[in-house]
DNA sequence: ATCAAGATTACCT
DNA sequence: GGTAATCTTGATA
């Protein structure tokens, strides 16, 4: 299914590009967890750009803190955060060195490793046949599925633990451009980029 | 030391 | 559609 000579994993120029360039660009693509006994694997289908340099609502917009330092790595690490006291959610840094902006992944379709990912967030088998729609279909729930947790915050995506593999780039039309969800600044830039019609969105 | 807010989710009506 | 849960983090003193 992911024949990975076909689909390289993403290099460290695919990510050293402005915020908003890489976002699109992930719609399509496929994140690997291989830290875990099990292979994880989802196609990426919805997610937000956050932009320090601009934007109030990025963690990084006033500055390194202990948090969110991994933002001003350069393109190509991994930025996992606990938030609301029970979730962690998961980022792909861009852009250049100390520029402090990332990608947020808000929602996947399930490939590899679906039974896993069931047992990860919901801890017994699906209720029903539905229910499949409600596994990842959000930033938290994401994370939970593939066990993204803080230990996995600082990881470089070019490496073979965590990783992004390559796919053909999603038609303009299949491509959905809304407001960012949940955030209560910088609250009108159309910043969310999603696969239109897609099962897994969040909404 | 204290405090308020948060890139969410599940559950209720 | 509305809201409680839950605790880490960053800011302020």
């Amino acid at each position: 299914m992911i024949n990975t000579a076909q689909s390289p994993v993403l290099p460290r120029k695919f990510y050293i590009r402005p915020v908003l360039t890489v976002a699109k660009d992930l719609l399509g693509k496929v994140i690997v967890n291989k830290m875990g006994s099990n292979i994880l694997a989802g196609r990426i289908i919805e997610v937000e750009a956050y932009d320090g340099k601009v934007d109030k609502a990025s963690h990084s917009y006033n500055g390194k803190t202990k948090r969110n330092e991994v933002m001003f790595n350069e393109g190509g690490y991994f930025y996992v955060y606990f938030t609301y006291g029970a979730y962690f959610c998961c980022n792909v840094v861009t852009g250049k060195q100390n520029h402090g902006s990332a990608v947020l992944i808000r929602a996947i379709e399930p490939l590899l490793g679906i039974n896993k990912m069931i047992t990860n967030r919901f801890g017994r088998e699906l209720k029903s046949e539905k229910e499949i729609y409600n596994l990842t279909s959000g930033p938290g729930k994401v994370c939970k599925a593939f066990g993204f947790t803080k230990v996995h915050s600082g990881l470089d995506l070019t490496n073979r633990s965590v990783f992004i593999v390559n796919q053909p780039r999603l038609k303009k039309s299949m491509i959905g451009i809304s407001k960012r969800i949940g955030i209560t600044k910088s609250v009108s830039l159309p910043w969310r980029f999603f696969e239109i019609g897609n099962m897994y969105l969040s909404r």
